[in-house]
This record gives structure tokens, sequence and C-alpha cells, in this order.
DNA sequence: TTACTATAATACCATATAGTAATATTATCA
DNA sequence: TGATAATATTACTATATGGTATTATAGTAA
């Protein structure tokens, strides 16, 4: 039997997915920097509007970012700056990777004539 | 301009995407202990053979864990420890979040009376 | 060889979701 | 009030993928 409830993994799959998105990353990234509009944040991404629109309410359900109406326009910023820690393991592992299949190409110096 | 590459960002991505579904996170937790044959997880996880297969794969090309081929039987383990941080790291937040929530509740004890 | 077991691969269906065009909402100003 | 700008929502399409039944492959033993 799993000691760990399915309910708490579910949860924690949930929150992995909201960052399995390229665009979402891209969003959180634009905000790395402090609060920023949505307009603002359209313009360094790139993204459509709807398209931004959508995954910063994806963000908010999350509890990942916070909206705060200001005037006509909404800024949002991150409550959490766990996800850069997350981000930073992950880059860890990458990089670990890409160490091992280097020294794995090197390892086949010995093929190199052709 | 985004200073971080999409290239390196949709690496990013994809790794979370691994760790975004419940039957891999029961896969993973299943490994926690140590190395196990396919049939161990099936057994422990309780999804259907195949599934867990199309899993182990997809695990395997992430680099998340290592296949070990063992007489009939093949044995998986985990390669880096590091998805068990991220799954910490997860945890703390979704705990803070409920806290907040919980004291949100509190803060209505007066309406408590219907 | 044949039979059996463990694992992997294939084909298929059903569901989820990213992106977008169009529309709706909301706030501000004239 | 009406007009405009910023943001959100809706409806839709296209794509990706999880689960599973089935088939294939590989190792082992008789």
């Amino acid at each position: 039997m799993s000691k760990i409830p399915i309910s708490a993994l579910t949860q924690v799959a949930d929150y992995f997915k909201v960052l399995s998105e390229l665009s979402r990353l891209q969003v959180l990234c634009s905000l790395k920097t402090g609060a920023k509009n949505v307009t603002e944040i359209i313009e360094e991404t790139g993204l459509g509007q709807a398209n931004v629109s959508k995954h910063l309410k994806i963000l908010t359900q999350a509890g990942i970012v916070k909206r705060q109406p200001q005037g006509v326009s909404v800024y949002y910023q991150i409550t959490d700056p766990i996800i850069f820690d997350l981000c930073e393991l992950v880059c860890q592992h990458l990089e670990i990777q890409l160490q091992e299949q280097s020294q794995a190409l090197k390892s086949l110096d010995g093929l190199r004539q052709l």
C-alpha cells in the first residue's frame, strides 16, 4: 500500500501541471523582476491577449500569482518565489544530464577517425 | 526581451510535465524505498501493466529513473532524488495555502451564529 | 523445440487543453 | 451620457496524451 494518500499526490501533480507549460513559465519569468500589468506581460512574452489572460487565471487559481486591479489595468505579481527554487532544481538536473551526455561523447574519442 | 532562452524554458516545462501526472508520481513514490521490478510497481500502484510500462518509458527518457534488466524482469530505480526535493517544496507551498485558507475561515468566526 | 512469464510496443478511444477570434465587461475620461 | 482602453470570457478547433486491449518480444525452464 502507498503511504502517501492519492489526494495529496494529486495536488502535487496539479501544481506541477501548472508549471508544465512554456507559456506559463514565460509569464512567470516576466514577473520575476516585479509586478506587471497584463499589457506589459503581453509585450514581454509576445503571447496573445486572450491566451495570457487565460494563463494568468490558471496561475492565480493555483496561488502562484496575485491579482491586483489598479485603475483600468490589472497588476499581477508572484506570491511565492518557491517557483524559482523549483526551476533552479530542475536546471541542476538538466545540467547534470548534459554533463553526462558530454562525457559519454568524450569516451567515444577513439572513433574520431571517420 | 526575455533573458531566458525559450529552449531552456521548454526543457524545464517538459520536465515539470513528466511530474504532472498522478500515475507517474505514484510510480516514483513506489520507487522511493529502492529499486523495484515492473511487477512490483504494478502491485504497489494498482495501475495497469501497459500503463505502467508506458510511464516507465517516459520517466526513463526524462532521466528520472534508470532501467536495469535482470533475468526475466526489469528493475527500475530513481537516478536523481531531486524529485523528492521538488515535491517537498511543492508540499510546503500547498501547506502555506491551507494555513492561509484556514485563517481566512477563522476570521469569519463572527458569523458562526447560523 | 515448446511453454510460460515478464516486459514492451501498437492501435485505438476518450478526454483535456493550448491557442485564437469574437464578444463581454469594467474603468476612465470627455 | 458615450467613447475608448484594458482585461476577461466564450466558443471553437486542433493537438496531445492517459488508459487499455491486444499483440509482440525476450528470457527461462522443461
